[in-house]
DNA sequence: GACTTTTATGTCGATAACGACATAAAATGG
DNA sequence: CCATTTTATGTCGTTATCGACATAAAAGTC
């Protein structure tokens, strides 16, 4: 059996939450909101949404305006589905396929200039990764209404930002003592 | 184009450092050293270690004592291209797969029980994942010694084990004001 | 020394992933 | 209003992944 699968379901998740929703908006979802823990691009969306269509876990119309997006929304079918897979318990924490490690691990000379430029490039991902999701903060939770509507995002947007400013306080540190 | 590929960067970089390595004790580098960083099972392993033979990257010598086992050596060309992709700067964070911050972003409800029990269920991950760190911590590098020798190893090490506490402080935090 | 279990390697089938390519409707622009 | 560009959806070919199955040598057992 190949790897579980985990797209439909975050696609019901998503057209549960945006009811009408196009399969363009859904694949933009993955270039913001969703995009810092799972990423999907339009090639497999729209044949995952086709599936689900045909197993009943969506419904599908077309706009009247544009004859050619389609609007979809989720069935009660689906609903049970998204349900069930909300509470299941997670029984596995994510595997970080980290380059930056690896490299690093196989780099055993601790003067190999090579690891400062790794790290160099790292921090310069981490911090612009950083000011996009302080940013995103800003504009998605700008009052206490915003964060207690939507609480759950407003704990994993947290999360990501201290991890993080973790990580980079911790590379700073390294990079120090490099010196 | 598929995705990029990683794995036969990874078994260079394995069969560099530990010369007349099996493919059996490769497979092992991935439940142990490599397993923070990267998977990968034994039905991968092997088909790759065939071609990287073919493509002259490895050698291989069958064991004298035991007929089935192979060793595996690194050539120069291998050694070549190994060298050029630990010089190749990591242009791009790690998606992190994160499906506790997915199922937490779908519930929208902040009373939702299942959000406990998730961040129950993580958190006791998390914790289990900690003390194995530490335990490798105090296995690999015992002392000052080991940690010079292999100080590369040592900062992923560390690192990982910063993030992982990182996030159950946090976690922690958040379980006291659910309560 | 025949039998069973374990070890090390190898193979296969189903499907996930993803860039490249394709298409037709809608929007734009002179 | 015709030509061009953009938008939204869809398709395809190649490769990655991974559990299940296979096999033959080695080790263990009585």
């Amino acid at each position: 059996m190949p790897k579980r699968r985990i797209l439909p379901f975050i696609i019901l998740g998503i057209v549960s939450n945006r009811p009408q929703i196009t399969g363009r908006e859904i694949t933009a979802e993955f270039s913001t909101e969703i995009g810092d823990f799972w990423k999907a691009s339009h090639s497999q969306i729209y044949p995952e949404l086709r599936r689900m269509v045909d197993d009943q876990w969506l419904t599908t119309t077309t706009s009247p305006q544009n004859a050619k997006e389609k609007y979809y929304l989720i069935t009660a079918t689906g609903q049970e589905i998204l349900d069930e897979w909300l509470g299941r318990a997670v029984d596995e924490l994510p595997i970080h396929q980290d380059l930056f490690s690896l490299k690093l691990f196989f780099i055993k000379d601790p003067f190999d200039p090579r690891i400062r430029q790794l790290i160099a490039t790292q921090t310069a991902l981490l911090q612009q990764s950083l000011t996009h999701l302080r940013q995103r903060q800003r504009t998605v939770f700008p009052d206490d209404q915003a964060i207690t509507r939507h609480y759950s995002h407003y704990l994993i947007l947290a999360r990501a930002i201290s991890r993080t400013a973790g990580q980079l306080a911790w590379l700073k540190n390294v990079g120090d003592n490099l010196k």
